[in-house]
Order: structure tokens, then sequence, then C-alpha cells
DNA sequence: ACATTTGTTCGATCAGGTCGAATATCTCTG
DNA sequence: CAGAGATATTCGACCTGATCGAACAAATGT
């Protein structure tokens, strides 16, 4: 067969279902028969994973369309949970908005790549539900590059070795050791400059989060370049940036 | 062996991964050890599947613990973002809210539960993280009622027969009968009230959510008895909440 | 350093996941 | 509304691979 001959210890049936999820969510929803001829397995393997999915309530069935189900609402909103820094970095990112009127993020990673956990829109109350949630790579992003400036140099390299330093836009850093060189500059300074490198017209600031010395996440600021100067991401914004990560050091040192 | 004999056509080995994840998430992380004797499995059973969730980024590894993964936030906000109701309802809240200074929520239904889709904290700015995400009967749920005061009578029997009709105060409806008099009101005068039948000394108002003649969720408003009182839900509250789905209702007839 | 606990790997076995075909159910079209 | 075509579900048989227990390795505590 054409599978991969060492998927290494790893159960090939929770492959599958895997695929199974994976592939209903790409599609926003699927049938059995376009599930199977993707997958290119029998529609009665697959009928029998969305069974059991549909018993626990991680895929719903609307007439004979299978959707995934609220469950993943349900479990992700306990993993956002039991972050350690997420009760407090929320309040931070509160309060972060409402100083700087930006829009303002808590990020962390898993897995080498960077997630928006919790966000405010800012003065334009820009929909950051959209963004929740989702993983981006860590050298385009103000907090990513923060978190990456934190890691051992071999965690560095592990990461970008798997995934890569796409280029988003002409700013972004896609050289290894440039990239190693602005962390250098970043953990001297202490906070992660982003000068459209994701997006062109965004800037923004991010500082790393720590607790035992362990990195754990970021909180960043982000904004139009118009709005978001240098000068001021330096200036005002970071220093609400350092007050927000004291009151969280305060916070998590008296757990 | 000691399990149901008819699991009916799903796959074992599924349910076993779920239960993996689901004893992880009751623990809040753990060992290969503790999984397997606290399921009854081998170790080297526990170790297979942990490996592909690891690999699937369902579960992270900090130590020797095992704990689920953002990936489960990943897709659960993916899973908000496709409710048909979601956009309109995030922005009703978001209204209501700020009418009402009240906590303001969009709840949705599945698998005969109620699950908060949405909120917001009102004035007293409540913390709603803790609550999103989370599943409740919808009998004692002021949004839970005018959801199942639009289904069938042959599904709120099943929920009925499935969930039961458990009190959380004395006020709570623990009868089938009392409910369904209830549910017969709620559709008469379009809204439901919930007086402390889920916490004491807290009540609410839900108004349902219908697309196409569907029920799809509701929106609801609630806050201490001493300012929600009955008059002023079925006033001031309700004008609110009838704004909002009507709002609603124009942005989804022209979505 | 040793004992104990926990995590990971390995080989053998037989439960059960997978496949393909048959059946049931739904949808569209004339 | 009948019948064709598509899709979902069920069934039986095969043989892969999920499971187990034991052996090994790594980590933790004393």
């Amino acid at each position: 067969m054409a599978r991969e001959p060492d998927r290494s210890r790893g159960i090939q049936s929770d492959e599958t279902l895997f695929d199974v999820i994976e592939l209903l969510r790409d599609l926003d929803g699927a049938g059995v028969t376009e599930l199977a001829d993707r997958l290119e397995i029998a529609k009665s393997t697959v009928h029998g994973h969305l069974t059991t999915l549909l018993r626990r309530g991680f895929v719903v069935k609307h007439g004979r369309e299978y959707h995934l189900g609220l469950r993943f609402f349900e479990y992700g909103q306990y993993v956002r949970g039991q972050l350690e820094i997420f009760q407090s970095g929320l309040r931070a990112v509160d309060r972060l908005e409402r100083e700087t009127g930006e829009m303002s993020w808590l990020i962390t990673h898993q897995n080498g790549k960077a997630i928006y956990v919790y966000g405010r829109g800012g003065k334009n109350d820009i929909n950051v539900n959209t963004i929740l949630g989702t993983r981006v790579h860590m050298h385009y992003n103000s907090g990513g590059k923060a978190i990456l400036a934190h890691l051992s140099e071999e965690e560095v390299d592990r990461i970008v070795d798997q995934h890569g330093l796409p280029a988003r836009t002409e700013n972004t850093i896609t050289d290894r050791e440039r990239l190693k060189d602005e962390l250098e500059r970043i953990r001297e300074q202490g906070y992660a400059l982003n000068l459209s490198e994701d997006l062109e017209g965004i800037q923004a600031i991010g500082v790393p989060l720590t607790v035992d010395g362990e990195i754990q996440g970021a909180l960043s600021v982000a904004g139009p370049a118009h709005r978001m100067s240098k000068d001021r991401c330096e200036g005002e914004i970071l220093d609400h940036l350092r007050a927000a990560t004291d009151e969280i050091d305060v916070t998590i040192a008296y757990r």
C-alpha cells in the first residue's frame, strides 16, 4: 500500500479518524461518499468513524451532511482556560486595549506555531473572532518572535526546519541567520517589533510572558502603520506592555 | 468482556481514543500509567493513542504529563464560526449588553443540551470565559427553554428521556407535563423566563432565534433578581431582545 | 547507589477495522 | 408519481493491525 511505511508506533485507525475530522473542516461539512472518495477509503470505514464521532458529539448530522460538532468548542474553551497565563493575560489584554485603543492580543505557542488565544479589537472594534484560535508562523508575528527569542537555539532550529520561513511581505525575515540576529536583539531590548512583516501596513510590538523563567506566551499590540509608528511602539505602547507584564508576574507569583 | 455488547456499528478503537481524551480533561492532564490504570487497558495501548494525538496536536506533553492541546481550541473556534447565527448573534449580544448593562448570551443546542456560544459580562464585567462552551440542561435555562419550545414534541421527549429533568433549585421544572405546559406558554408569548430555576437569585429572559422557520439558538439576558424583575424582563429587556432578533433576521435574510 | 515508579518498545495473538457488495433510503427528473 | 441515479447504511469475510503482557529504558526518590 502507498501509505508511509512507518508512522512509527501510532495507531493508524486514529490517523484515519483525524483525516476524517480534518477533511470535514476543510470541506465545511460533507457526506459519507465524498469523504470516502477524497480519502480513498471504503464508505463503510468512514461511516464507522462518523458513527463514533456522532455518539461522542464531535460531529453532528444535518440531513445527510456531517459537520464538526460543538464538542470541539467545549474542549477548546477548556484547553484555553487551562493555560497558566490565560486568566491574567485576559485582563492584561483588556487593559491594553483600553489604554492604547489598538488591537491587543494574548498569544502562546504549541507545535512550533503561534496561536491567538485572546484578543480585543481596539477602538475600531475589529472582529477578532475570525482570528482567535488560528495558528501562524512565529517569525512574522511580534508575539511569535518574542516567544522564539526565549526558546533554545536547538528548538528554534527544529521549528524552522519543520515550518520554514515563508515570506508574507517583502519585509518578512526569511533567512535563518538574519532571524537569529533579530532574536538576539529582541532578547537584549526585551520586546519584538513587527514592521509590516506579516501584513502590508500593519505594525505591532510584542513582549514575552515568562513564568518561572519559562516562556509561556506573549502580549502584543497591533495597528495600522500610521498610528503604530516605531516611536509610539517603543514609547507609550511599550510602557503599557511593561506594566501589563508586571501585573501578570505579580498575579502569577501569588497564585 | 464487560463492555456493552452492542455499541452498534461504531469503532471501538475510537471509543478508547475518546475515553483517553475525556479522562485527560477530567484529570487536567495525566501520565500513561494513570490513564491506563483508570481505563483498565494496557499502558502500551494508551501510549499508542497518545502518540497519534501528539502528532496531530490534540495533545501536548509537559515532561511526562500529557495534556489536551490547543488544536481543540483551533477547531472549536472554527466550529463556532460556522454556526449560521454566530456573526449576527455576536453583534446582538454586544448590543444587548450595552443597552441593558446586564450579562447577555448567545446560546445554541446540540445533542439535547444548551451550549453557551458567546457572552458578555454586563456592567459588572462578570467573567464569561469560564462559562463559554459549557453545556447545560435546557429546561432550567431561559434560552434553552426558548429553544425547546420550538422543537417537536417527539424531540422534546427524546431529550427529556436522555437527559432527565434534574432540579437545580426548588423552582426548576422537574415534571414533564409541567414543562410542556410551560413550553406552550413560551410559544404563545414568544419569550421564556427563568425565575431562579437554575441559580438561586438569578433571573433571565430568553428569545428564540429561528432561520427559515428552524430553531437555531436563543438570545438571553440574565442578572440578579433585584435588578432583573419579571416586569423589567417583560418590558424594557424584552423590547431590546425583540429589536436584536429583528436585526438578526434582516442580516440573515440578506446573507 | 539502589529501589521504585513511570514511560517506551517489542512480539505474538486474535479481536475488530477495513473492504466490497448488498440493501435501504433519499433526490431528482420527466 | 414512477423510476433512475445517487447516497447512506448494513452485512459478512478477510487479514491487517489494535491490544496485551513482558521486557527494557528512563526518571524519580530515598
